[in-house]
DNA sequence: TCATAATTGAGACGGTGTTGCAACAAGGGG
DNA sequence: CCCCTTGTTGCAACACCGTCTCAATTATGA
């Protein structure tokens, strides 16, 4: 079984691109990670650990991550990204609690199926997909937590 | 049948609100379109007409559209929403082509019902969802358009 | 008509991500 | 082992999308 660190140096060499120390910390810090983080999240950790890498290397450097297929990009509302570590993980889809913001996971591979199904229909060559389904986890939807009930 | 206009009115006033001069223009253009558009486009035909509307009343009567169930907006990656009148029309979700920015439209009972089946076992209050599928529409594909096939 | 509260427009602001550029460093060849 | 080429980094300015503040305006009910 490949490392990650290898997984990546492959990816990186396959597209004439190198591994540095600003990759290597980062991908180190994302796998330890093993959880949905956003990007200031993951900067305030890189610095305090005191290898910090700038703003910009670290968005770049995700970018790759995503590419490579080792971590995972979560498109939230209003622009805001999250990211995942997938080493070893199955294809999963979110649910995201609109109060306190938890995230759950589901998957489902009749969804997939069905997805799948669409495209040929369409002869539309999908790269990728985001399903979200935004609500009120357990607990919060007890406590009433409610945005706009309106009234 | 009630008109898009006094489906509005009632639920502004039901909400404490107020037809205006503004919203009546922003919903006659939304109407006019019928399709997805995004707001600097709005905003330009609006000003275009001659009766234009600032950028901060369009976005803030937007959220209202939709609220009201007249409008519904569609979330892009990277933080760009789209939106589309929704009146006498069926819940769809979308594919959006990474070449041309083309919308498809599908839908599916049974992604919908898998959703809410997902919802209940863990006790999640859906109040929404996103679906979008990624890649290339048919005559992109074609053209082998594509972003990053490596190399 | 008046009073009251919602609404608007203009521009400043905020968060998220990107870009240009000069200094730096990885890694293959000699 | 050093050099050279080319990718990489950090910084700071920038761009994008949307929201907020606030004074002036307008809809609505009494």
């Amino acid at each position: 079984m490949p490392t990650a660190d290898s997984q990546f140096t492959a990816y990186l060499s396959s597209h004439g691109l190198r591994m540095t120390r600003e990759r290597r910390v980062i991908l180190e810090q994302v796998l330890s990670l093993r959880g949905h983080f956003d990007v200031d999240d993951l900067l305030a950790r890189l610095r305090k650990s005191g290898r910090g890498v700038s703003r910009a290397t670290l968005y770049r450097n995700l970018t790759h991550l995503v590419d490579s297929g080792l971590v995972h990009k979560v498109e939230m509302d209003r622009g805001q990204a999250r990211y995942e570590p997938m080493i070893g993980r199955h294809h999963h889809d979110h649910m995201v609690c609109l109060s306190c913001g938890a995230i759950l996971e589901f998957e489902s591979d009749e969804v997939e199926r069905i997805q799948e199904e669409v495209c040929r229909k369409k002869k539309f060559v999908m790269t990728g997909h985001t399903h979200q389904i935004r609500g009120f986890c357990a607990a919060c939807a007890r406590k009433g937590a409610v945005p706009w009930t309106g009234g």
